[in-house]
DNA sequence: CCGCATCCGATTGGATACTG
DNA sequence: CAGTATCCAATCGGATGCGG
């Protein structure tokens, strides 16, 4: 069952945490900054939040105006949880955020990364080399299709199959938070099979080290 | 007790609320945003927060870094909460998540409001006339004293008694929140006497209307 | 008073099992 | 797949106590 309790408070601070300030809450904003996704992949991405949780947060973000339930393909096909446009602009928020809590300590193992997390990551802290020819990334982070686009020094992150792509990876989003923490481990992550690149590894390298 | 749950999750977002993503720490956050204050100032600030939940989270978040313990005027007198350097960066957040939520429902009556919540209000939304000469406001709320300086279109708030003052305004912070909201229930109030003005009443109106 | 600590009933969160 | 139902532990909110 939603909960209804409130601050009580009138400043917009805890009226806007009247909303977003339930647990786990900020963490579904984010989760549907890059892409509608479905109750199984909010699952997937919060695999620490319980079902019954992550419905009810649903249910209020949605009474709230932050998110809406709508159809993929107009009528039919499966349903996907979106932010509204209220919603949405709390995506400098929750970047500012990420930010901030980059120097918070480690959270305790095991963690988990969600695809969404990492692509922020990379899309928000990559520098690659502004004097580098642009290409793109087709990423297959989890069986889920991304296209990582490149171009003077400015990274783009979108869902789903690029047209044509230079390189392709494949990866686990932990594996992938790893290496632009760590570059150097490219070459054993490679080895031991944990990811996958079909094309230039030089390329991949620039967008890994500018991270 | 203080708290110690964490999303083990590796995202910034999530380390950044597993450190502020606790009931109350943010509301803290925002009291100290304009002035260090001591832990009874604070429960004034936040009466709906029960005195434990209050010293939990001040030693959770001293724990964690977002704020410290100190004395006020080297080593004797009260001692008062203050944010660290890192503390310090979340303001920018704070202050945009205030703004988001000035478009969520009200909350339920009765509600409080804080003389941090309103100050930072007047400071970030009033707009005074740029052309109008530039003045200094001795306000007095509930006995605090802050002094509110506004100079072409800009206004800053310091707490502590002006050197000099312009007008001299005495209420409380519910009081100035609505007078920001709708201005035209000045002359209500100061004939009720829920505030008292000393000084130039059209200083005041120019002030109030820009909210 | 100030600055908490303790106690306790009411909610909420988390883990697991289950259903349409 | 998309949630419910259930149960128990943790947390919250409110009242009260208590030394300085």
């Amino acid at each position: 069952m939603p909960t209804n309790r409130s601050y009580r408070d009138s400043c917009g601070m805890a009226r806007a945490l009247d909303v977003v300030g339930e647990r786990w809450a900020l963490l579904v904003v984010r989760e549907l900054l890059l892409v509608p996704q479905r109750f199984s992949e909010l699952r997937h991405a919060l695999p620490n939040a319980s079902s019954n949780l992550l419905a009810d947060r649903l249910r209020e973000l949605e009474h709230h105006g932050v998110i809406h339930r709508r159809k993929l393909a107009t009528d039919s096909g499966p349903q996907v949880y979106d932010l509204t446009a209220w919603g949405r602009k709390l995506e400098p928020i929750v970047l500012a955020l990420c930010d901030w809590g980059i120097d918070a300590p480690n959270p305790p193992e095991p963690s988990s990364l969600s695809a969404t997390s990492v692509l922020i990551f990379l899309r928000d802290h990559a520098r690659p080399d502004p004097a580098a020819p642009p290409y793109v990334c087709r990423l297959d982070l989890d069986g889920s299709i991304w296209t990582v686009s490149v171009d003077i020094g400015k990274v783009q992150v979108e869902y789903g199959e690029p047209p044509k792509a230079d390189i392709s990876l494949r990866t686990t989003p932990k594996t992938l938070g790893n290496l632009l923490a760590n570059p150097a481990e490219l070459d054993a992550a490679l080895a031991d099979g944990s990811a996958t690149l079909v094309g230039d590894l030089q390329t991949l390298t620039w967008l890994l080290s500018g991270g």
